[in-house]
DNA sequence: ATTCATAATTATTGATGCAAAATATTATTT
DNA sequence: AAATAATATTTTGCATCAATAATTATGAAT
């Protein structure tokens, strides 16, 4: 009966519970990079068995979070200055991608949604937190938009990737009114249903987003 | 000493091993998409407990080759065809880019060592089943020198899920002559480090693998 | 006869236990 | 005192066991 829907919540498998309590640890550097993670008081801090926790870490491993070595256990995986734009590079690609292809084929009635996040986004430009909060919103909207749920998968994980880093000191700080404009152009080769030119901007905002690169 | 480096091997964990094992099931169709994997019937049959076999579902699962469906176990993923274009897409946007990068970064070496493979895929252009060899290790050569360990993970991951569908029928056939002259003009276009040149005659490449569109 | 409820079976999920391997510690020898 | 060997401890990896949830089968009632 319609009541009983509060028993009914599927509470998800433990392992992936575990799985995502360990990704935040991690991205709070209270795992640290190149840490070995102790599978016994993990557990027992959790009051839970080793066997949901390690079907945990082998999630996180194929992440890309935790590397495994043979009887030695899981490790934090250290991702270094190359790895980051590595990654970088790789979310450029696949979202600038993901804005060709959402001027392409997106409805009128998507591009409005999208255009509809992109003016709250305009409207917070003086509030940081909330900012990022919308900024994150478009993103996520415009991949959904471009409607491959492999691309978002990919995307998902490359993120997790990203916050790897302790201080973004790879990024340039306080470039809301920059940005803004880039979403702002971004926004009219969408609306404009202009495919190379949303890529090219969806790349460029990318590409502004990183510190001048130093010389390594 | 030296002979004891039999003695030495240290195999992959238990896990690994099952997860290639199922892969190559999987891949096979001795599995079928949407079937249901039955842990005490393959654990039983490779004489195995269910542990390391339930670690290696949720391996294949992060990977996307099987989906885990609460308290019903593991299922052979489904792709229908818009996921495998959708698949064929990223493929095609990830090594497109990665010719770019490599036509710009790439070392003279580097660049005569993925010359040599081309050279060894045009001799081979009779004889399908080394072609199809040879092809793979040109890409293969090709993202390894691109040198973004992230890429690689990415696209490892996309082969796997295409690997998924039974017949190709979403590949044109015996276009080898036509394949070895888009690889000239890439291979051209690295030699002459003209990375946009690249990045279109591998996305031409790709675009041109695919059967016309049918219209669904 | 069909539908709903209840019981029984089956399979997943999580906990515990044990053996092998790697690391750390101690002892012995040079 | 340093280095090497032997021992002890820790920890992983795999197996077995128990409990929980879901599905199927059975039976009763309308």
């Amino acid at each position: 009966m319609a009541r009983m829907s509060a028993v009914l919540i599927p509470h998800r498998a433990l392992y992936e519970e575990v799985a995502e309590l360990l990704r935040q640890r991690i991205f709070n550097r209270e795992l640290e990079p190149g840490s070995w993670i102790d599978e016994m008081r993990i557990s027992e801090e959790y009051g839970i068995s080793r066997t949901p926790l390690r079907e945990a870490l082998k999630v996180l491993a194929t992440e890309g979070l935790v590397t495994m070595k043979l009887r030695r256990g899981a490790y934090v995986t250290e991702v270094n200055e190359k790895d980051l734009r590595d990654v970088y590079h790789l979310l450029g690609l696949l979202e600038s991608d993901a804005a060709a292809v959402v001027a392409q084929t997106a409805t009128d009635e998507q591009l409005q949604a999208l255009n509809l996040v992109h003016q709250s986004l305009a409207s917070a430009a003086n509030d940081r937190e909330r900012f990022f909060q919308i900024n994150e919103q478009f993103h996520m909207l415009l991949l959904e938009t471009a409607n491959n749920r492999w691309r978002n998968q990919l995307v998902a994980d490359l993120r997790k990737v990203m916050k790897l880093n302790r201080h973004n000191s790879l990024f340039k700080s306080g470039r809301i009114e920059e940005s803004l404009k880039e979403h702002q152009q971004l926004m009219q080769a969408l609306l404009g249903r202009a495919p190379d030119q949303a890529r090219q901007q969806m790349l460029a905002h990318f590409g502004n987003g990183l510190q001048a690169a130093a010389t390594s």
